[in-house]
Order: C-alpha cells, then structure tokens, then sequence
DNA sequence: ACCGGGTGGATGACATGTCAACTACACCCG
DNA sequence: CGGGTGTAGTTGACATGTCATCCACCCGGT
C-alpha cells in the first residue's frame, strides 16, 4: 500500500539488481554461519537479548525498552523470554514503577553463557565480516545504514516512535 | 566451533561496534518493510521463488538449482513448495532426465502474482535503499556483499559446490 | 545384472516468528 | 471517586524454518 502504482516501472538496471541480490544473499548466508557456528547452547537471538540486557548496569530493563532495541515486536520478544527462562538464561521481575509491565534480568548462568559466547562471536563477526573490510568501506556501510533506518523510521506506516535507534533514553529507574 | 579460544580477545571499537549494530538493524527492519508492503497475498519468500521461477525460459527449475540461487536448504524449499502449491501459485512436476527429481513450475495464478507484486516491489526496493545510495555506495556494497559471501563459501564448514556466489550466471534478464 | 554408496527430495517433529485478541494497570478528566 | 482511553505485556492459533530421517533413484565397480 502507500505506493501508487507505477504506470512505468522503473526497474533496476543490471547493476542495481547485481548488487541488490548480493546483497540480501550475503545478509543471509553471514546470519546464517554467525548463528550456527555460535558456541555453547544458545542462538544468534539468546545472544542479542543477553548482549543488550548484561550491558545495561543493572543488569535487567524493560520488556518494551529491550523490544525497542532489538528491533522486535513484543509478542516475539514476550515468547523468547518464556523460552529463555525454562532455559534458566533470564528472568522476569515486576517493575517497581509501573505495575503493568515488568522486568528481564540476565540470570548468572545467562552472564555465564554470554561470557562465554561473546568471545568467539565477535572473532566470527570480525573473520566473516568486519575484517574484511577497509575502514572506508565499514564507514560507507555504516552511514548508509544509518540513512536506510531513518528513512524506515520516517515512513514508518503505523508510525510512532519506534526504533529510535540514535539514543535511547535512559529512563532512570535502576533495578536489581 | 572451528575457532580456538581467543585469549585475549580482539573487541570491536566502538565505530566498528556501532556500524555492526546498525548493519544488523537495517537488514533486519528492511526486509520486515519490504515483507509487509508486498502486494497481493504473496509473501517476500514467495516472491524470490517466484522470481527467480519465472526468470527461467521455461518457467520451471530443478528444485535443488532453485534452494541453491536462493540460498536456502532443500527442506525448506521443499515445505514452502508444498504451501505455495496449496495455494495455486507453484507445482511440482517430476524431472524427465533424472527419475528422483522435480521440477518447479510457476502456474498461471503464479506468474499473474508476481506480475502484479513486481513494479510495487520494486519501487519499494529503490525508495528504501537503492536509491537512498550513490553509485560508489552501491558499488561498495555490491563488492563488500561480493567478497564476505566468497570467504563464507572457501570456508564452509560442510564444505561442498554450493552457493557459487562469484558469477551467478547472468542468463540475461535485466533483473526484476 | 547386482550391489552399494551417493544424491534429490519429502516428511514429521519440533523451534521460532506473526497476528489478533485479551488482561491489567496507568492516566486523564469530569 | 469513577469511568474512558491508552499502554505493557501475555497468550493461543497459526505460519514458517530447522534438523534428522527416510525412500527412491542414479551410477560406478564387479
């Protein structure tokens, strides 16, 4: 929807189709070996959620915030934890300032396996991905990142404010 | 697995580490835009199958060519057959040179969807990412994409003659 | 021709993601 | 206070992807 249709379509040149295709092949193929070849029991997502939650000072943030960060839609993220916490890698705790909603805590033994993993992981990212890389290059990527993910926020269709991705507000609120 | 343990290990900075972030971001939220803003009843899986179905003379491949252009496993080609068959969009028809195989074939129903999904998706394609791009950044892109799926084929763990990402046979079509 | 290993593909069980309700609480306003 | 509306998070049904396994068939050696 939103997109008129093109009397006209204004197809990709050779080009443009080269690359795209590449493109979302590679963003495929590197999830793909990042997420098997990640060490001890957990996957590429366990890994984002434990990342995020053990960088936080506290150690635990809120369901929305932590959604909000990864890119997630609740739903997904409410399911994940329920996984990761028969797991024994999180926890869920009541929020002390709004009775709603609650809590995600890294567990020690989630401290333990990100610990672990992370290492390797970020060997992998670097071997695969980064290293590869010249610093001009990683520096095009990451602007033209930056550009594509404004230009999402700003056409987001059900918008609000969602995936702000520059700084997240801090919120206060210390826990643990 | 495959790595040893890195003693002391080699951290992202934080320019690499945000690109990193931002990167993964962007993949993931374009495709979730592009996914949800497809015409018709297909889905973004259905349209690379369909498009690349349909790009073929005869509108109709052996099964284990199509997961390997996609890059997908023949499991889950197989299952998604199964679905989109369900649906009228694809069928299966059993390969005259070799008795084990199939072939895919777009159906009539199949190729009307993806002639009417394709100027919209396109269009999206541009407004989301090509053309928020210079040429040298889509150059970039397209080499960088080009050289990280390189390294992850050399190194394949199950290693085998998949996936040649390096000439992708260009058997014309101006991409759609 | 027959055997035996390799390949193409299908399938079932299970992990994960999406979508649409639904509950519980917060907050605003009379 | 007391109701209407919005927000946080959960849940169940269902769509999709993964993994292990299986069967039918090809092919090469004897």
């Amino acid at each position: 929807m939103a997109t008129a249709i093109p009397n006209e379509p204004h197809w990709l040149t050779a080009k443009e189709g080269e690359a795209w295709k590449r493109f979302t092949g590679m963003r495929f193929q590197l999830d793909a070996r990042l997420d098997r070849e990640l060490t001890g029991d957990i996957s590429i997502q366990d890994y984002g959620v434990l990342a995020t939650l053990s960088e936080e000072p506290a150690g635990c943030m809120r369901i929305s915030q932590l959604a909000t960060l990864l890119g997630w839609e609740t739903s997904r993220l409410s399911h994940h934890l329920t996984r990761m916490t028969k797991r024994g890698l999180v926890e869920r705790r009541p929020c002390p300032n709004d009775g709603r909603g609650s809590l995600a805590v890294v567990t020690e033994a989630g401290q333990a396996a990100i610990e672990a993993a992370a290492p390797h992981h970020v060997a992998h990212v670097r071997r695969y991905f980064i290293d590869l890389l010249s610093p001009e290059e990683l520096e095009v990527i990451s602007d033209v990142s930056r550009r594509v993910l404004e230009s999402l926020h700003d056409t987001d269709p059900a918008d609000a404010g969602t995936v702000d991705t520059g700084t997240v507000e801090p919120d206060a609120a210390p826990c643990r």
